[in-house]
DNA sequence: TATGGATCCATA
DNA sequence: TATGGATCCATA
């Protein structure tokens, strides 16, 4: 898979340019970079049919590889708001430090509109002072167009930027990144990646 | 229909205690007061089937007494942010004084997800300094029982509010304000409301 | 019940 | 193509 860009949407007190999370970003780049399609192509090949391919599998890979680099998958923070809470994250990295604390990062492969929510969690873990940094990956709009309808992707969150990035939250560090990622190689030989029956598939 | 609360989640300068916003505010109270269903039967009557009834008749009332009032219907703000811009609104109902700016509305019935949209969409507007007030209504979760699955309701978007409420925009007004309705009586002969194809139905 | 998701629809 | 929506799924 290949990275088209990376960008610090929130970024307090210079916590983007933190060691721990520039480690963090090297070791990401490196994960998301080996994303393969087929297994065992070297590259992410990417079927060209318009909204022709799921969502669903496309990050299994990396997580699978995180999880091997001592990420926890699925991992809920005890934000202690109100009795109802914002639901677990695709994974968080625990600094091996005295300030437990995570780097939380979210691949988002339902609706746009969830994209919303997943950056507003990743904000929520910053501002319970359980996150120093949270990081959600999205689909280029070239990507987007092969993928199922409607799902996440940087240019239709763009316009929403601002919101985040001209918050000033009473924090004294914490950073929000958006990573832009792309299939390598169109191929109408590589196999359409699978859907599911969610939403309004008719079975 | 009935109002369980009006919350003011983002209060800039007492923007929501302006008397233009006071105004707007009870008007809207009434209009929503006045919602009914079966029509004609002067109270908001629902089939107490859970997850039964559909979402989109639901607002159709009140969006037709706004425009009487004054209000324009699916208006898009131009935000000039970039090329690509968050969509229409709503309802929105200009000031009628040489600010040239306006009051917003949106009455959630998407999926919960699009609830965090719509609120960064009237902020949005707030930023761009073309609305002194956006309003947002959800059904309860009383309410929220007997309607389609995962549509917005107050008590799911709630352990995100502080994501707002703590931004600290740097703007001299502004105010975000959830309102929270309810139906007025549960009734086994009420009919139904319609349920479209939308999404992961099966026709 | 609670929460994130996945999918296709409607309309401009 | 672009954007908000509406619906049902999966899992804990």
């Amino acid at each position: 898979m290949k990275i088209n860009q990376i960008l610090p949407l929130v970024d307090i007190n210079n916590t983007f340019n933190d060691i721990r999370v520039q480690n963090m970003l090297a070791e990401l780049q490196e994960r998301i970079t080996q994303m393969e399609h087929p297994k065992g192509s070297k590259l992410f090949h990417l079927n060209p049919t318009i909204k022709g391919n799921g969502v669903k599998t496309i990050k299994e890979t990396l997580m699978a590889s995180l999880k091997e680099d001592g990420w926890l998958l699925e991992h809920r923070l005890d934000l202690s708001v109100t009795q109802r809470q914002p639901g677990p994250i695709d994974a968080v990295l625990p600094l091996n430090d005295s300030s437990n604390k995570y780097i939380a990062l979210e691949w988002e492969t339902g609706n746009i509109s969830s994209s919303h929510r997943a950056v507003n969690k990743l904000v929520s873990g910053l501002l319970a002072e359980k996150l120093i940094c949270g990081i959600l990956i999205l689909p280029s709009s070239n990507m987007y167009r092969y993928l199922t309808d409607r799902v996440g992707n940087f240019d239709e969150l763009r316009p929403y930027f601002q919101v985040w990035s001209s918050a000033n939250y009473a924090l004294n560090e914490g950073c929000i990144i958006i990573i832009e990622v792309e299939h390598d190689v169109l191929s109408l030989e590589s196999p359409l990646l699978a859907k599911g029956t969610d939403g309004r598939a008719l079975r």
